[in-house]
DNA sequence: CGAACCATGTAACTAGTTACATGATTCG
DNA sequence: CGAATCATGTAACTAGTTACATGGTTCG
């Protein structure tokens, strides 16, 4: 798996504690990079240095003892292998998308439209950091990292738009046309409140 | 976690095998749904069993055994206590959005525009298959599945969009801006090249 | 008649999280 | 002076994948 990758691909910014990489994903972790807890940091940065691909700058600041690590040669070109071969397809995992796939009429939709509402508020607080991110005076954001944050920016947008689009007609009772060729809707209704009752009567 | 209600979701539409659940997601998988192996799969449905979510209706066709499973009603009530929840933010793992950001003016960027272009390709494909699929004579999608997959479509074209930008300003040199304040870029460059070095004279 | 598909399942492994332990420093 | 932050680390657990075993059916 390339979380291996993720670190070296931190660590090729600047030489970085474990403790400054789950910073530094904190706030990336803004549905652009992917989280990473101590955890898995920490035992796999040792496992990095035991396998040559970082070495450690032990550093006392301030009375304060910590582990700068720094990207060996072998660990530059592992880095720059894995650049050059192809990104996999990204994985998303939405649970919005799963819950109104499943959602159907027994349901109260303003409960759906109140979970739109609340994503709306999450993307765009993420929109206006990301926004901000290039030019907030404290980043590094080299040119081809702010192409890449152009991306999310783009994607957030979308995602706005849709949403509000989609409070509207579940709003307006306005709902895009299915396919339903062995009336699956009705069938799944009857199944639900044929379970509901048999509970009820239990 | 909510693979278990990922499978309760599916058993909603309509009773499925273990076998079934994969393949629906097979091709759903599609940058919406996330898949599922059969070592998750069948362990977890005896798992819901067990605890009373689901039961099994076993079944003899063709003399090819299967088990079928349904939701039982407090499978039902499970599901949809799940649903009235409010969603997770998603989990996006893109490594296209790393790698990018981990780019500099040593490496060569038509590579960076091979893994754009061959990404672009992959969306494109998706994007066929979500355009269609509400309409594809063959699944079923309910209204609200209709509206989540206008979702997709909207964000796949917005992928596609921005893909063809940044292969545009990749080409003709036009990145953004960045932020580089502390120099990061040239420290990067020499860091980078004096490891380089020290391997070769090794 | 063999390849592809339908169908179920497990053992060994890899990956990662949560929660805790520890201790120093800084800041209101 | 106590809370927040900086800093490192581990043990127990949860989650999930890969690869294999097994065996039947359908279709070219």
């Amino acid at each position: 798996m390339s979380v291996e990758h993720t670190l070296l691909a931190v660590l090729s910014y600047w030489p970085s504690t474990g403790y400054d990489i789950k910073s530094e994903f904190e706030h990336k972790a803004a549905s652009l990079y992917w989280g990473m807890s101590y955890g898995s940091i920490y035992p796999k940065l040792r496992k990095l240095e035991e396998e040559g691909f970082i070495f450690t700058l032990d550093q006392e600041e301030d009375g304060r003892r910590k582990k700068l690590y720094e990207l060996t040669p072998k660990g530059w070109e592992e880095l720059e292998n894995w650049l050059l071969i192809s990104p996999a397809y990204p994985v998303v995992k939405d649970e919005l998308f799963m819950k109104m796939s499943t959602w159907h009429d027994d349901l109260d939709s303003t409960i759906l439209i109140g979970h739109l509402r609340k994503r709306r508020g999450e993307t765009e607080d993420i929109l206006g950091f990301v926004k901000e991110w290039p030019s907030n005076g404290i980043s590094f954001v080299s040119k081809f990292s702010a192409l890449a944050i152009r991306f999310a920016e783009i994607r957030l947008e979308a995602e706005i738009k849709w949403i509000d689009e989609a409070i509207h007609v579940l709003q307006t009772n306005d709902l895009p046309e299915g396919q339903d060729l062995n009336g699956n809707v009705d069938k799944i209704l009857t199944r639900r409140r044929k379970a509901i009752k048999e509970n009820k009567e239990k």
